[in-house]
DNA sequence: GGCATGGGGCTTTAGC
DNA sequence: GCTAAAGCCCCATGCC
């Protein structure tokens, strides 16, 4: 019964579920992983004698202007479509 | 002055310095990857028909220290009976 | 003309909407109110020796809806059997 | 046994919790009353031929703008502050 | 009428 | 342990 899926216990839609649990898992895993990779990055900064909180504000300042200028990119690609002019590719 | 690197402006420590960021930075572009695709991932869920709030708490179950979920259902049974409250839930 | 009185500037429409708009803020005003309040309320609970969190589901379990949270909880037993995972509480 | 309080079963304990959770309900009824009221009023407005979306942007400029002058008293009350400078009262 | 989007509240996590 | 910040969830709104 196809609609059912998501409420039958089948093995096949057990299979399914268990992939996507195990696939969700790993992800959360690696990305615990990268946070204890930037809290050593940090560290080390740290112990190399930079300010970590001026270096963060540097990040955070940083981040802003991509932001700004990923948004003002889209806003271009926007009207440039919208007016039917191809973008010479790279902003 | 070893001491002072972080206050400098020697060409080394700039560099080092730029090296530091550009590493946070690749580190935090690839958390924000795994942030979407587990997105991705719960959407396709959602699309094979199965209840996402109810995976996601499969997870969090799973993920959860045992004893602190012991801990916790305790402590709601005591209170629960404190105020004459019937649980509803076999959980 | 009846129909533009939103579009119009009369004085009358001006009082009129002047008034509106008070209101709206007074209620907004209570209601930000009445969260600090909760905030409170929930710090003086704390400080009682209660367990917050503890108490807040209670609150969403007396509040939410039963026949829903039983519709949870069989949907969350369906899909723990399907991968095999033993549900650790007796919620 | 004070230190127990909130895990204990005691009737005293037991009535205090009820009160709190009581409490917070009530509140939670209020904020939910005022809500409609808020809906209720945006009903008038657009009855009464106000657009209702330039309305509800026009309180957003305003809270906007009383937020911004919040955060400006509060940093000049800082600086008053730091430097023993008695602020005369109402800003 | 469902769906995509944005804002507000809540929860959880990182840093002091 | 507590407070600030990020992420998540839900609701209301506009759109197709």
């Amino acid at each position: 019964m196809e609609a059912e899926i998501g409420h039958n216990s089948t093995p096949v839609a057990g299979a399914e579920l268990k992939s996507f649990i195990e696939r969700a898992e790993r992800l959360e895993e690696e990305r615990k992983t990268i946070g204890e990779d930037l809290k050593e990055l940090f560290l080390e900064l740290k112990g190399r004698g930079f300010d970590v909180k001026v270096v963060k504000t540097l990040l955070k300042l940083r981040k802003g202007d991509k932001d700004e200028q990923a948004e003002f990119a889209a806003i271009l690609a926007t009207y440039a479509s919208a007016i039917g002019f191809q973008l010479p590719l790279a902003l």
